[in-house]
DNA sequence: CAATGGTGCTCAATCGATGAAGCAAGAATT
DNA sequence: AATTCTTGCTTCATCGATTGAGCACCATTG
């Protein structure tokens, strides 16, 4: 190795002493494009032999400077917690590294706050475009990125000013509470609403959502009870207290459920367990995403899994044609039932 | 907003014409040590307000190419589909921010050369600091770092030229497996020797979590049975494969298995479910590993959860206080039982 | 033999932020 | 009144890579 690499890094200045030539040339060597810059393929094999003696690293940082593009894109999403946001990463990682693209993937817990935080530093690290996954507020991120010139996209939840990828919710919804309630039907010989819990009541997603599983009662000659639509939120504790205030008002309990999201499940499965009020009878259940574990359950519960790679593809697909219409593309999620 | 917005970015250079002063000290005020450099309180503010006003934000290329420190710290991880390095990176990215630092994650899927990769990158990109976590080969990484003057910690599997922080695997698997065995022969009435699947026979952790595992059986005066330790890998399908081949040769399967991680336990159950060997006696099951939904499969598993939070306190204690021996520092895990 | 063209390089400005060195003007000291 | 100190700035080199402009040299061509 370099007998000097505690102290400094080697730079194409090195590179160009030790090889008698011009920083320029290195550079022009070292970055590709040696050949519109006429240099002989002998001094170009020379530097690249030298670069790799050397353990020569690029400066990133120099290097963005100097460029147009930083090539580095970056991503926001809201908790790592569970399947769906894992793909989505895992992904999104893969996709941008096929493409010579840097990703940075930021992590911002929900928080509104810490949305507008995280798009910030990205700015300040040149990215050249943001993903906003599941952002509580898209919009007043595409504000601040578009004011410095920085192209956004929305994922998962759709926003008012700039592209956005999500899930069909509303079919989603729609086939998963159909399932539910035809399990229902068939399991107690009766037809009853729903209970639907988690997620926001704000958010499009679970207004999407609460539409299909309403047209589903609908269809299915079902009246839905507005007291059951409980949009606590996603967190496990919400879903929870949520369930326990239910039981608390309630006379009797709903024989089957719209959980929206995983995340809601850990906590009405916890009431569940904990309260025992399902002790005699399983509730069927729905649940909009997917987990393998939930999968293994037992056969009573139904998912949705929103379909990820289509998902990432229509986000790429938009980053690459650069289009910036404020089409929402909603990719059609898959409903499985694994017994 | 800055009219100027689609087109380019506020620099300093602009906030020092519209001030009617320096670039110089736009820079000093912005980056706060003006009182260090005697900018007056009036001009300071003056500056901020303009900065504000403009929407300025640092080009962090060009102040990290300046620095001698970048404060941007790197992390690999090999996977985002299991809660363990889910929290792992969700914890590392609060904490880093907490410290001022800019964090950057990068999954590499269990591959050492994406790992290599990934830590060539994250060199470009000038950090100061690289946690490899669950690395395949943690020393190479290392050896990259080094090279470039960059300090490595080894998160999850220890290296053996940087400091290391892991969970006692040889502890956490001990009580495991002492606790599957004592549930096997609670509910067989007999002792028998567990199954250990899952891991590589390679890692560290593997290595101890099995040595845990034959000091239990052996300080519970069970022989192990050699046949029954399938260091398999971690993925589910490799998990399933072994399982398959396992009871094409075995006469009579185990009563009890150690899973080595919840992703392995996924190819298990999905074994057991598909195979039909367990229909009628459920095994006893420890995994190590904490996911909710599996401790919500049943009152036949037990769990070992790794203490993610102390395991990044010791991280950046390590961090901030420079230290570079070669210790390996132990987090005892949590064996808990949900039922 | 002069003009033209191609090849293979080098020079120097530039990206934006930083900070050591220095300078001018007023205040304090002798 | 002359000196020193303090305050409040500005100037300029620098970090490392990129790239337009340009220069020297050799080979053709008319």
């Amino acid at each position: 190795m370099n007998r000097t690499s505690q102290t400094k890094r080697t730079t194409i200045y090195d590179l160009a002493e030790l090889a008698g030539t011009s920083a320029s040339a290195v550079s022009a060597v070292l970055n590709g494009n040696w050949k519109k810059r006429r240099i002989s393929a002998k001094l170009a094999e020379k530097i690249t032999k030298l670069a790799e003696e050397q353990g020569y690293a690029l400066n990133m940082q120099a290097s963005v400077l100097r460029r147009d593009r930083s090539r580095i894109i970056g991503m926001i999403v809201p908790k790592y917690d569970n399947r769906y946001f894992g793909s989505i990463v895992e992904q999104f990682e893969a996709l941008a590294r096929e493409r010579g693209l840097f990703p940075i993937v930021t992590c911002t817990r929900r928080d509104p706050a810490l949305e507008l935080e995280a798009a910030r530093a990205m700015l300040s690290y040149q990215v050249d475009c943001v993903i906003a996954t599941g952002a509580t507020d898209p919009d007043r991120v595409m504000d601040l990125c578009s004011a410095a010139g920085v192209r956004t996209i929305n994922l998962d939840l759709p926003g008012s000013r700039a592209p956005s990828v999500i899930s069909d919710n509303y079919g989603g919804a729609l086939e998963l509470t159909r399932r539910v309630l035809a399990n229902c039907e068939k399991e107690y010989g009766e037809k009853t609403p729903l209970l639907f819990v988690g997620g926001r009541g704000s958010d499009h997603n679970t207004m999407e959502r609460v539409r299909g599983f309403r047209d589903a009662h609908t269809q299915a000659g079902i009246a839905v009870d507005e007291a059951l639509v409980l949009t606590c939120g996603y967190a496990p504790d919400k879903a929870e207290n949520a369930m326990t205030q239910l039981a608390e008002r309630a006379t009797d309990l709903p024989r089957g459920m719209f959980v929206n999201s995983t995340i809601s499940l850990e906590g009405v499965m916890h009431w569940i367990r904990r309260s025992g009020h399902y002790a005699d009878r399983v509730p069927q259940l729905g649940c909009f995403d997917w987990d393998p574990f939930v999968a293994m359950l037992g056969d009573h519960i139904e998912m949705v899994r929103q379909d990820v790679p289509k998902m990432l593809d229509a986000v790429f697909g938009i980053i690459d044609s650069g289009a910036t219409d404020l089409t929402v593309v909603q990719i059609p999620p898959i409903v499985e039932k694994i017994g």
